[in-house]
This record gives C-alpha cells, sequence and structure tokens, in this order.
DNA sequence: AGCTCCATTTGACTTACATCAATGCTATTT
DNA sequence: AAATAGCATTGATGTAAGTCAAATGGAGCT
C-alpha cells in the first residue's frame, strides 16, 4: 500500500473533515478557508473550541496518542482549503530530527497553556468579559485607539466558541453598543475606545 | 556553577513550590505526598487546576516555552517530597533519546487530552455533575457495586478544583446523601451505588 | 475547660445566564 | 412574487449557582 506524505485537498462550506472518535491518520494545515474544532455531547448540541484560519496547524497533538483517535470533530465554515500530513509518516521524520521534535514539544506547551488560559478565562470570567476579550484578541493594529472588526464567523458560532447561548451574545453586545463602546452593523463591528476595553478587561470591571 | 540533573526536596505543608509567572528550571516528581496547581486571578482568589499526586510530575510541558516561565502556581497541600529536574538538562538528554522525546510528546498529547475534558466537563455539565464525576474517577475497585472515599483535600479545595463556591459542594453533597446515593462522615464518603451513579453520569440525569 | 481559629454548614436572598416563544430579517428556492 | 428556511433579536420567565451572613463544629493552644 503506498503512503504519501501528505496531499492537498479542497473542502466546501459545513463539509466535514472527521469526526470526534474516528481513527486517526493525518493532522491538517489549514491554507485557505476556516475550520472549527468541536466537541460532540450526547444530547445532539456541539460547543466549539477553538477556530482555526490559515496558517495554523490541527490535530497535530493527536497524532501522538497511544491510541489514536481524533478527540474533537472537525468541519469547514466555510469554502477551505487544507493539506493533510501523514502522522505516521511524519513521526518517522521526527525520529531523525531532534530539533523538529523539540519544536513540536515547544508547540504543544504552548497549546496547553493556551488551553489553561481558556479554562480559566471560562471560571473566573463572565460573558461580558470573555465577549470583549474575543474581539481585542482579533486587533492588530495596536498603534489606534479604534478598530473595525469584520466577524468572518456566524454569531451563533462565536457564542458557542465563547461557551455562552446566542441570545446572551446578541443582549451583550447590544448592551455595550448602548454604552457606546461597539458600533454593530451586521458582521462589521467598529470598536471605539480600546484603550478602554482593555481597561475594562484588565480591571474585571464591566 | 554546578548544574545538578535532579535533586529531592520536602516540602511542609502549604509551603510554595513556585509562583506563577517565576522564571522556570526545574520540573517536579511527586515522590509523596500531594500538591495543587492553581492559576491565581488578580482580585486574590485562586482556581485550583489540578491536584498532583505521588508516581505523577507537573510543569514538564512549561520547560519547552520559549520564555519559560511557570504558567501555574504550586504549593503543597500536605508535606510532600518531590525530586526536582532540571530542564535544560533533561532536554540535552532528549536531545539524543528521539524514544523518550517520542514518548514525552505523547504525554504532553494525552495532557492536552485531558484538558480538552475538563473543558467540556466544565461548560457542559453541572456542579452535580461534576462533583460525582470526580467522585467516580477516584474509584479505583472496578468489581464492587459500593465504594469507600477518603477526602485528603479539603472540601473548599475541591470545590475549587471543580470551579464551584464551597456553600454549593456542601449543598450537593447533602442533597446526594438525602438521595440515598452517598454517605458522608466528615472526610469520609462512601459512594452507595456506583453502577447508578455511573448511569447518572453518562445519561446526564441528575 | 475555655478560647481562638478555620472549615464547613445552613438559610435567606440575589443574579447572571439559560430557556422558551414570538417576531423580524435576509437569502435562497420555486 | 410568494414561500421556505435559518439566523438574529427581543421579551417574558425560570433556575442553578453565587453572595452574604450567621451558626455549627472541630482541632489545637493556653
Amino acid at each position: 500500500q503506498m503512503l504519501t506524505f501528505s496531499y492537498c485537498k479542497e473542502y466546501s462550506q459545513d463539509q466535514i473533515i472527521f469526526q470526534q472518535g474516528e481513527p486517526l491518520n493525518c493532522f491538517y494545515y489549514v491554507c485557505d478557508g476556516a475550520v472549527k474544532l468541536t466537541r460532540n455531547t450526547r444530547n445532539g448540541d456541539e460547543k466549539i473550541i477553538e477556530v482555526v484560519c490559515p496558517g495554523r496547524t490541527f490535530a497535530e497533538a493527536a497524532i501522538f496518542m497511544g491510541v489514536p483517535q481524533y478527540p474533537v470533530s472537525v468541519s469547514a465554515i466555510k469554502r477551505s482549503t487544507l493539506v493533510a500530513i501523514n502522522g505516521k509518516e511524519f513521526i518517522k521524520i521526527l525520529k531523525n530530527d531532534s530539533d523538529l521534535t523539540l519544536k513540536m514539544l515547544a508547540h504543544l506547551s504552548r497549546r496547553l497553556h493556551w488551553m489553561l488560559s481558556e479554562l480559566d478565562k471560562l471560571t473566573l470570567h463572565n460573558a461580558s468579559f470573555r465577549i470583549i476579550d474575543y474581539f481585542l484578541s482579533h486587533v492588530k493594529n495596536i498603534s489606534s485607539n479604534d478598530y473595525d472588526l469584520e466577524l468572518d464567523v456566524p454569531k451563533r458560532d462565536i457564542a458557542s466558541r465563547l461557551s455562552i447561548k446566542p441570545e446572551t451574545l446578541s443582549r451583550v453586545l447590544k448592551s455595550l453598543q448602548e454604552r457606546g463602546l461597539i458600533t454593530i452593523q451586521d458582521n462589521h463591528i467598529h470598536l471605539h475606545n480600546i484603550f478602554m476595553l482593555k481597561r475594562m478587561v484588565e480591571l474585571e470591571e464591566i
């Protein structure tokens, strides 16, 4: 049986890349588009763990597990181009490249650290905090005090990502708008006073 | 300056091993006792991420980070004996031992997976669920339908670990007792019907 | 024993968020 | 253009868990 190291594939919107619990062969690199990692619950609904954008990988940690099966489900939230990399072949390379392996360890370590911060956002902070924090994490331009933000993900998915209900997200956004902190037009959000928002997040005063 | 690979040290109850944000040199192996990993918040209170028992390590992921500083605070919850292992020295060994490095990757991968399950317990399940799940995770003996459980951790710490308030833990325990599912005497908890409890956790009917 | 110091428990009350249900809106289909 | 479908908004209401405060109960100390 011929084993390819990697291949590129296109996925249409909402197409499933793999399901939680499936046996695992590959991890993926996102060239274009975006995918969502979700955990499914027995009662049907899903919780989005993360939205992965171009230039990043996913499921790369899972290939090292003893019984390799995907710990999350992944589907495209828009037309996407992914590169699949065969896990076993990748590990073969790692065996002869200790530098790369150490980079891999550093990578998993950062991911672990990221999950830790997710965990305490979730337990220590309320919905408004998490929403503002989410917006601020999308701000690239540091210099300016305001920022235009295009939501490329449906609001219901943002809500799931932040572990709140769409209704709550809607209400919080409305309240933030009424307080003059943001302006919303459909998927277009304008942050007026980034400095103020950052202070609010830091001081926990929301 | 002499660099030792590892050394063993005793810590008294409540003694701090290291603080979140401190520069990082070592990771640790718990020989005896128990330690708690916590995240501190600006408003003073702490959230326990994990209680580490003998035979396990902690902070082993952090040594691979680019700017190595501890992502959690750790203190002994009882008199404990720990082995500290120098991170840089450990990495030197990894460089010449690709098998060990792959085991390390597998280890971090499992930890990541564990955090994922923590994350969805937290978001998807209520306090009662998490409490029962916590007890069930301590059951070693599979064969029997009941189990004696000694709480070696103060209740307030269990509450923090489960991200609930001590008052809530107390009330839930009382309710479980009234429903005849458990009996409590101080730190001694008896689970009466493990099969039933497991079903409840699986079916989400609590 | 009596006293102090904590952890835990209990009760009364509050609150953030969820749930349920109705409606509006836009996009796609026929 | 009318109809269907899905997301988003809004309002009314419910509830799990938090907060505050007081009572209880040990463990250790003098």
